[in-house]
DNA sequence: AGCCAGGCTCTCG
DNA sequence: CGAGAGCATGGC
């Protein structure tokens, strides 16, 4: 086992809170309980298993980490793990210009205050975002996390460590075998089985890099862009730029549980169409995708 | 029981 | 080319 801190961290960071959204994960996947968030990553092509465990505070951040491999740790490998966990759980970034743009939205300054220091955790792959955006789409998201869960359950590499099994989110090109038939028994309809192998081998083969899209400053063209591909909608490709990307500046306006939030804390409780969100949100500015997460997370959170 | 869920594609008219 | 059906599962 190797051990180490990180503390270059941009603050406020709450770990505890940020993390909090992960208290129901499955322990074999990625958890967060009695302050202990793990989860199993790929560093350097090795499979190992992260425990995170925030020792300062929202002002004074400072994470312990733990990392746990049946192949031996070197120094590089730590160092790239730091690296991937700033990515994951964006300890870089900077909230304060955040709130400060924010300040005059009476309301989300209420709701804010109660959630100071959240940031989103960003899956380690756009990849990944994009496909629990595939599985979540149309269905309730009890149905999807269940799907998602066997999904990386059958497909995912595994790992046994200090005697238990976990599992990592498979790779594309792992994916890219997969068959329709054993797809569809994970519970995705016929069409999602074939849009999630043919995106899957469309990355395995080279011929679309997603990683990549990160470099892209506007993310309309991203939309337009991927929006070309069998299977991904505008809804789908707002949904993983906000999970995979860490970019805010668009917000999913036409998803339904958005927009239940947006009703909820300023239309009170009104159903509002999607063109009404986006004219409730048009005064986030470039927040607009954060300000959503956050809503998100207040009624998660029930913050009244 | 039956309807609907954090969409998207395909097929008709 | 616009509207509408169809999809899978699970919760209400």
């Amino acid at each position: 086992m190797v051990e180490f801190t990180i503390v270059d961290i941009e603050s406020p960071y709450d770990f505890d809170l940020s993390s909090k959204i992960f208290s129901s994960g499955d322990e074999q996947i990625a958890k967060y309980d009695k302050s202990k968030y793990w989860q199993i990553l790929r560093i350097n092509d090795k499979l190992m298993l992260v425990v995170i465990r925030s020792i300062g505070t929202v002002e004074k951040p400072k994470l312990q980490i733990e990392l746990k491999s049946n192949k031996e740790i070197l120094d590089e490998d730590k160092k790239r793990a730091e690296e991937v966990i700033c990515s994951i759980f964006n300890l870089k970034f900077d909230l304060k210009p955040f709130y400060e743009a924010l300040k005059k939205d009476r309301i989300f300054s209420r709701l804010a205050k109660e959630m100071y220091g959240l940031k989103c955790v960003t899956t380690p792959r756009v990849f990944e975002a994009l496909i629990y955006s595939i599985a979540e789409q149309q269905i309730s998201l009890n149905v999807a996390l269940n799907i998602e869960k066997r999904l990386i359950k059958n497909f995912g590499d595994t790992s046994k460590i200090d005697n238990k099994t976990f599992y990592a989110f498979p790779d594309p090109n792992k994916l890219a075998l997969g068959t329709v038939k054993q797809l569809r028994a994970l519970g995705l309809t016929f069409r999602k089985a074939e849009y999630i192998r043919d995106i899957s081998r469309l990355i395995a083969d080279g011929k679309l890099d997603l990683e990549e899209f990160k470099n892209w400053d506007n993310s309309k063209d991203i939309t337009k862009e991927l929006c070309k591909i069998r299977g991904i909608g505008v809804w789908t490709t707002e949904m993983m730029i906000m999970r995979g990307m860490n970019k805010w500046e668009t917000m999913a306006a036409d998803d339904l549980g958005l927009r239940r939030c947006i009703s909820h804390y300023y239309c009170n409780d009104k159903k509002i169409s999607g063109d009404e969100a986006r004219e409730t949100a048009e005064k986030w500015g470039k927040w607009k995708g954060l300000v959503s997460f956050y809503l998100m997370m207040a009624e998660m959170f029930e913050i009244q």
